[in-house]
DNA sequence: TTCTGAAATTGGAACGTTCCAATAAACGAT
DNA sequence: ATCGTTTATTGGAACGTTCCAATTTCAGAA
């Protein structure tokens, strides 16, 4: 009895299975399981031909069903809180070059500072059967949304914003050394008036990098004016309100220390607009040290935590761990040392004692 | 006999399932199915139960075996081939809105230009079950690269970068009329000898922008001249390096035509390094419009492409194809929009004129 | 009480792979 | 020829889930 419906060739994709390939190469599934693997000692020729046949029949490999024997693939979730963030990028480029030469490939995700979906796209990689995550938290993380992922025995890893009393492995820049360090440059430049711009208090890494900057005023006798720190999102848009904000005051500061390059970079442009120029008019510096610090004009003074370095680093104690689960949670605290441009100022001063 | 190894609690992880939770619960495996996929008629009471005993072991849901009967995921992959361009961060936003909203999450992963790497990459996500992919192709990607992903079923969509000769669904801003556009423009400022910088010969992208700059310079009986077409690598490095050279030249351009604008920022440095002042003593335009552009100092003239918008068709037309496999490849070409700012001196021109 | 239909639950057969133990084939050495 | 030994190949039993058909339970009607 004749099919009626003539559909013309492979309308309809049946997927292809190993057993179809043994079939039509004349051989047993476990002789093309093994060819797949790579793992028994099968006949070059039959290797061959069996290669030839999957591609013929155009065979997908089904990692899902290998992975129900072994239950651990060579994929690594990568969850970014702020893609747009060019800091987040150039982190994400360290993780994977590490990752990719052990043969791993990185997976990542972005949450835009959502909670929710960062419960989401980590389940996902969960379900999936990532060998293990990578986090750099969402803005408003609690210590206990991480506990499930734990609990499941994925490996686990927080980089570059710190989630206190979390027993977990991280790798987090020395943020209050560095802004210490970039604070004293400043006072060392003759700056009285300090402001500290950027970043919002609830955020772990601005109470550090504030802490660095309290420390160092201080240490050195300054006074700190409260007016002088301001809040705002850690955007270029933010950097630029909250510099036009410092800058309508009556008792202007003399040096701004940004919460990152980025909000920098947004001051930077706010004082142009006010008519003056960094460097001598005002001195500006941020932190993180991206790309952008060394392009923009005047090159920005920051502080270098080395976002590539951090995120290979990560990687790096991320598959330890993956390879050892019964390791302890290990961390990495990465150096944060001051990079001299012109956005201080302190080049015109060098000049001009020259002179 | 008892066990001599105390080893205390749950040193290995053993993987809970779903038998263990029907065991541990009193119900059989089909019910906590059920209680899974929300599908069959089952008590709240027993649901609840269930539920409970699910969070108390740590049960991980096996997505792998789950698509072993399904075969459908709801992952889409997106392989960019520069994560460090802006350009692909705001693209990337646009893809995730709108999967999102699908109940899709968005895997992506970075090709660096890499066409080994963007073949490893694709084969992970389509091992990995994903629904659908798409590509932003890495530069010399060949039509035949692709072939074995098409023959597999997997839904695929090429973005920003327009692949000659393949028949998949494309996303690409019209670069043609864009470049035509932005060429009139500076043209109508009076501008005589333009040039084009950055890019490579071999990118289509280029090859498109390119024959817009040069149908608008032949339209309007402009002559041009062929060392002021200049190839950079499409960073901002290479914009650098591109515009000192073109500013060495003996009979230099009055006006600059950027491959893109991450280019036609580099180029603004160099000028500016050479004491000129962008806006009033050279035009420099670029192309895309990401936000990069409006917050440089002066703001560059550019051509808007609406990154994110392009990112939100790629993912509905992708989506399109996945829920009708069937369905004939389709193409959107985003508008490109010319946005006059300050860095073409078109406003610097007004005020003259007005003054 | 018995019957009836709906609601709730269940065992078992897939799904596509790997791994193990077992078998078959090939090859020298006796 | 016969034996061991190495090299190739092979069925079948997992793995954790879903789906189907079958069974049990439950309410209300007769």
């Amino acid at each position: 009895m004749p099919q009626p419906q003539g559909s013309k060739g492979q309308d309809t994709k049946k997927k292809v299975t190993i057993i179809e390939i043994a079939d039509a190469a004349g051989v047993s599934k476990s002789t093309v399981s093994l060819v797949l693997t790579g793992r028994g000692a099968v006949k070059p020729e039959t290797r061959q031909h069996v290669l030839e046949t999957m591609d013929r029949l155009g065979y997908v490999y089904n990692r899902g069903a290998a992975n129900l024997r072994n239950a651990q693939s060579r994929i690594v979730g990568l969850v970014l809180n702020d893609l747009s963030n060019p800091f987040f990028a150039e982190f994400a480029i360290g993780v994977e070059k590490v990752l990719q030469m052990a043969g791993y490939v990185a997976f990542m995700a972005n949450t835009a500072e959502s909670v929710v979906r960062q419960e989401q796209v980590m389940r996902m990689m969960r379900e999936h059967g990532a060998g293990g995550i990578i986090l750099c938290p969402a803005l408003d993380t609690r210590p206990e949304h991480l506990d499930w992922v734990r609990a499941a025995g994925t490996a686990l890893l927080v980089a570059i914003r710190r989630l206190p009393d979390v027993a977990v492995s991280h790798v987090v820049p020395e943020n209050l050394a560095g802004a210490s360090r970039i604070t004293r440059h400043l006072i060392n430049l003759g700056h009285e008036r300090i402001a500290f711009l950027g970043g919002m208090h609830s955020m772990v890494v601005r109470q550090e990098r504030h802490g660095g900057f309290l420390a160092a005023m201080e240490a050195t006798g300054r006074n700190v004016d409260p007016a002088l720190n301001l809040e705002s999102m850690p955007t270029r848009d933010g950097g630029f309100g909250a510099m036009s904000a410092v800058l309508s005051l009556a008792d202007r500061p003399t040096a701004v220390v940004c919460y990152n390059d980025v909000t920098a970079i947004g001051a930077m442009l706010a004082a142009a607009r006010h008519g003056l120029v960094v460097g001598r008019d005002i001195a500006i510096v941020g932190f993180d040290d991206t790309s952008e610090a060394r392009h923009v004009s005047p090159a920005l003074t920051t502080v270098a935590v080395d976002p590539v370095g951090l995120g290979e680093r990560a990687a790096a104690l991320l598959l330890k761990q993956i390879n050892d689960p019964a390791a302890e949670p290990e961390s990495f605290i990465g150096p944060a040392n001051l990079v001299i441009r012109e956005s201080c100022g302190a080049y015109q001063r060098a000049l001009a004692a020259a002179g």
